[in-house]
DNA sequence: GACTACAAGTGGTCAGACCATTATACCAAT
DNA sequence: ATTGGTATAATGGTCTGACCACTTGTAGTC
């Protein structure tokens, strides 16, 4: 019958208003807002308010603020999920397990993807990290160019949210289980395993197979996993 | 040769520390947090800092603000990703075919998973859900219906994660493409189509068949897609 | 016993001051 | 002409203390 009232705080409009000039196009990437006296008077509240929506907007990644110069638009949007990410996988008594088998999900589609819509630049850019990941003799350079080599497949999956929350999602395995990369990496015999899963996909990939793409990552990504849950 | 200095704000700081007593469990869902006065004694820092802290954290959902009650840690986690989410699609020049992907593929994936994880309550639940669908006439009720049905199979694939992400992925889905829905189910020969092919998700699940599952998940979001991609 | 009114505690907002950092322009020394 | 210093203004960062708005509990009243 009747709905409840909604007390809307004052940060929250100066944050709805900004966030409103950004969808509208007033405001894009890299632009620098009014300085937050102007704002104070533009909108007619305290400076107090005016900074607490600014640091609510700071955290979810849509500005940031830089003393002395000002505060401005984002640029990049890459790492704003981890934050909110991270919380929820540490309070929602989530699984390990949980955030592997996420990973191999979106991985394995992003591989498949990519077969299909990778262009001939990044395929050049892609085999020259493999090359790099051939030669490479140093273990902690090698776990490097690991991660360098999938993100690299995730951002030719050309789905840019998938290649962002993909991201996160490793940013969180790495996080959680940041020994195992090198554990598996120690052994020789893995070393080389691990070589060979890499170049059957990038081979698939070269290839435009996108059923092979996703089997030899699902094959790359079980191998792993297994090994990390034994830790 | 040298790393940037770093120029800790007290914001942040007070913000590290309340997280790290919440990862330590000193602080768990639902508890309070001591009054904004008290941490200003405790952390003896301006009551501003607090507050701007505290502004970051319930934005990135850790802690929920009442006034005149106090300051809590949340206890659902559940919406947390739809802001960076939604800022990242809006502002990362995203196609918005990438979402119906993405969420294709979370959703046929948590679909298949669902088939091997669903227990017989859960089934029970899901049936339920099933018969409501079958015997709504109402539009908006069905489309109520609709969703509820997919929420139910994505909780039911027992990834926390996935289940969230995707949660939140079809928001965005919903809120960007609002109309779609209502525009589908308008039509009756669609609404037959629609309720088969939840029919045969269902079906598969229930016996438990992965595979089917996932081609019957896949099936139904081909034509969905294409049917909104249309508008 | 049920209702009311008040008081205490809490978050929300405001005003104004001062600190710390950055950018800029100008100047001096080389 | 380049480098380094200096003064200044603009900006974000922090602090203080006051008051407002809401929630809760309680003492008082009927």
């Amino acid at each position: 019958m009747f709905s409840p009232i909604k007390n809307t705080k004052v940060y929250e409009q100066v944050m709805d208003q900004i966030k409103e000039m950004i969808e509208n196009g007033d405001l894009i990437k890299g632009d620098k807002l009014p300085s937050e006296r102007d704002l104070v008077e533009q909108l007619q509240v305290s400076r107090a308010s005016i900074r607490e929506a600014l640091r609510a907007l700071e955290v979810i990644g849509l500005i940031e603020c830089r003393q002395g110069e000002g505060n401005f638009i984002k640029s990049s949007f890459q790492d704003n999920l981890f934050e909110p990410l991270s919380i929820m996988y540490m309070l929602e008594g989530t699984n390990p397990e949980d955030i592997l088998e996420l990973r191999k999900i979106m991985e394995v589609e992003a591989s498949g993807l990519a077969a299909k819509r990778i262009t001939d630049e990044q395929l050049k850019e892609l085999k020259e990290i493999m090359e790099r990941f051939e030669n490479c003799g140093d273990e902690k350079m090698n776990a490097t160019i690991d991660k360098e080599l999938h993100y690299k497949i995730a951002e030719c999956s050309e789905n840019v949210l998938l290649f962002n929350i993909l991201r996160t999602v490793s940013l969180l395995v790495d996080d959680f289980i940041k020994d195992a990369r090198k554990l598996i990496i120690a052994d020789q015999e893995n070393k080389e395993m691990l070589l060979l899963q890499h170049k059957e996909i990038y081979l698939a990939i070269e290839r435009h197979n996108s059923v092979s793409a996703r089997k030899a990552m699902r094959q790359h990504l079980d191998y792993t996993n297994k090994y990390i849950k034994l830790i």
